[in-house]
RNA sequence: GCGCUCGUAGCUCAACCGGACAGAGCAUCGGCCUUCUAAGCCGAGGGUUGCAGGUUCAAGUCCUGCCGGGCGCGCCA
């Protein structure tokens, strides 16, 4: 609803240059329009005029005055005022938010989308999750995040693709083959002759075990078979990595979240990606060798100390596939990319960033855009859960779904903003569930359902054509403020994409079930002697329905008729 | 020590990227079910936005310096 006032903001604005009260060549700042916080300064608020006072050398009230008097003609501006230091606050006619309620029932599952990505593509990494162990609720933050945000940019018209990273190669995937070796052996995590830095997990015996056992673990590409045979290292790494990604897959699955490429750090070493990425480096003259290792000038791209690429010992350190990993996400076309990381990712984005500028490929700056998560702290009893890989101590996303269910597992993790640290209460969450925010979100959309159910049982008919016809009779002011929260929609999911924070959305869902709520209290929609109104209060009620049921579907909750 | 990040009501967090009087939920207290689902609604109390400066018409938001929490700082990943 904002840019049609814009647009006539801007005629004022020429209007004032023509009449030499602003100088010709004065260009218009980036001013804003936005929703008044209060109801007595109108729909919307602009603030040229207070932008405008010191290049036009006059007082903001004053020029705000002349801006209103310059105003073109109009449908949708019901009352203009100046008021404050010199806003310019719009009140619009009912007209404006009995389109908007047209719209939401004639776009339906379409409304609120927008068309900022044009089509092209994005990638979205996120969760990436080195296949040793079970899914933590810290890949319950990221993924929740990275799947909303996905949604989000689909929403806005972004063609997304979903990417998982597996980090399959390295130090880790050695100490988990170790791990299930050394249990096979009946060797456990207390005993002397337990592997330095081995995983001490319970799941890691249930592992040995189906590998004693001769199991056989299909993944999407592949079919890994267990020898049974404790010396074979590379099949227990093989059977193991196959064992818990498909673990991760299950709870991932369970979650919700669909990944559109899996992308092994292996691949980049065996199609020679790494090496072609180290050669590209030197090619171009930001490596130098010194003491045996083979340096990256990282500090010639903001790091602040150079880096190590390949170790004396002639292997790479870990930055150097992620930089070949970025390439490849260059290279198949990803013209924006996200990477959704925890935050204790941060110290290395500075040179893997480095790393991407130095290949001279032409790679913007701002490529990728990371988005970081902060940690979760998780309570349990009254007090802090710590997680401990080295002592097998877990709390797995697992865990979380199967004892709060998946909606409020993902409501609670994505309704924070992701760089503020996360308190997630096991009990609260749990025996509080009805007092959750996602139901009462979901409760909304169930009431509107019970309605027309009543509706039917007591033999009327609604006619939503009617209802349109008559949305005049939505006089009050809870019916008006319902509408006004309905209208936002298309802004925020603007926002929350743009920004890529979910939250915000989250929150505002909690906004308008409220506004729909104390509707609901305070007037009856199934009014026996007034068609007319009836149908006009149910056309409203189904609107919100469809509001409530998009935005639940753009952060992965479900929509229930019934509750 | 250096870097990043956060600090808002008793608790958990918002605040539309610089706008008008800082808002919700939980918790506490008081009301509302013979009427469409009370998983709901209405009301009350609760704040020097960590501290001190600065920038400007306007600062929780931007800049500087402190204080405090978290994370990171390896030829580990």
């Amino acid at each position: 609803m904002k840019q049609p006032l814009r647009d006539l903001v801007l005629q004022a604005f020429a209007e004032l240059r023509r009449q030499d009260v602003l100088p010709a060549d004065l260009e218009p700042p980036a001013f804003v329009i936005e929703r008044s916080r209060s109801r007595e300064h109108g729909d919307f608020a602009c603030n040229l005029a207070m932008m405008l006072a010191k290049p036009a050398r006059t007082n903001p009230r004053a020029l705000a005055d002349k801006l209103v008097g310059a105003l073109p003609d109009n449908s949708v501006v019901a009352k203009v005022e100046v008021a404050g230091p010199g806003f310019i606050n719009f009140f619009l006619g009912a007209a404006a938010y009995h389109g908007e309620v047209r719209r939401v029932l004639d776009e339906g599952a379409r409304y609120g989308h927008n068309r900022t990505g044009d089509g092209h593509t994005v990638g979205v990494e996120f969760v990436s999750a080195n296949p040793t162990g079970p899914l933590h609720v810290g890949h319950g933050r990221g993924g929740a995040l990275g799947d909303c945000i996905s949604r989000l940019l689909e929403a806005s018209g972004w063609d997304v693709k979903r990417e998982f990273y597996y980090n399959d190669a390295g130090v880790q995937i050695a100490n988990l083959a170790v791990s299930v070796q050394a249990r096979a052996r009946g060797i456990t995590p207390d005993d002397a002759a337990w592997p330095e830095g081995g995983y001490r997990g319970d799941y890691i015996a249930e592992v040995a075990r189906a590998y004693l056992d001769g199991a056989s673990i299909g993944t999407d590409d592949d079919e890994v078979t267990a020898s049974g045979d404790v010396e074979d290292i590379d099949n227990l790494r093989a059977f193991a990595v196959a064992w818990l990604r498909r673990e991760q897959d299950l709870d991932l699955k369970a979650f919700g979240i669909h990944f559109d490429v899996y992308f092994l750090e292996s691949s980049l070493y065996d199609d020679g990606k790494v090496a072609e990425t180290v050669d590209t480096l030197i090619a171009h003259g930001h490596t130098y060798e010194e003491g045996g290792a083979l340096w990256l000038k990282t500090t010639d791209f903001g790091d602040d100390k150079d880096r190590v690429m390949r170790k004396s010992d002639g292997t790479f350190t870990y930055f150097v596939p992620d930089v070949a990993y970025h390439l490849s996400k260059w290279q198949r076309g990803y013209g924006k990319a996200i990477t959704e990381l925890g935050a204790d990712h941060h110290g290395s984005l500075a040179r893997v960033k480095a790393g991407l500028q130095a290949l001279d490929i032409g790679i913007p700056k701002g490529w990728p855009n990371y988005v970081l998560h902060q940690m979760v702290t998780i309570m349990r009893s009254g007090e802090e859960v710590k997680i401990s890989k080295r002592a097998g101590s877990y709390v797995t996303l697992r865990d979380l779904i199967d004892e709060v269910g998946r909606d409020a597992t993902r409501y609670f993790l994505i309704s924070r903003k992701s760089d503020s640290q996360l308190t997630f209460d096991i009990d609260l969450a749990r025996s509080q569930s009805n007092d959750n925010p996602v139901y009462y979100i979901q409760y909304a959309h169930a009431r509107v359902c019970s309605v027309l159910r009543q509706c039917e049982d007591k033999g009327f008919t609604f006619d939503a054509a009617r209802g349109l016809d008559n949305l005049t009779r939505l006089d009050n002011d809870h019916e008006q403020a319902l509408m006004v929260e309905l209208s936002r929609y298309p802004e925020i999911v603007e926002a929350a994409a743009d920004t890529l924070e979910p939250h915000v959305l989250a929150n505002w869902l909690r906004e308008l079930a409220q506004a729909f709520h104390t509707y609901y209290n305070s007037h009856q929609f199934l009014v026996d002697n007034d068609r007319d109104l009836r149908d006009a209060r149910l056309s409203l009620a189904v609107a919100t329905r469809q509001v409530l049921k998009n935005g639940l579907e753009l952060l992965g909750l479900s929509a229930p008729e019934h509750m």
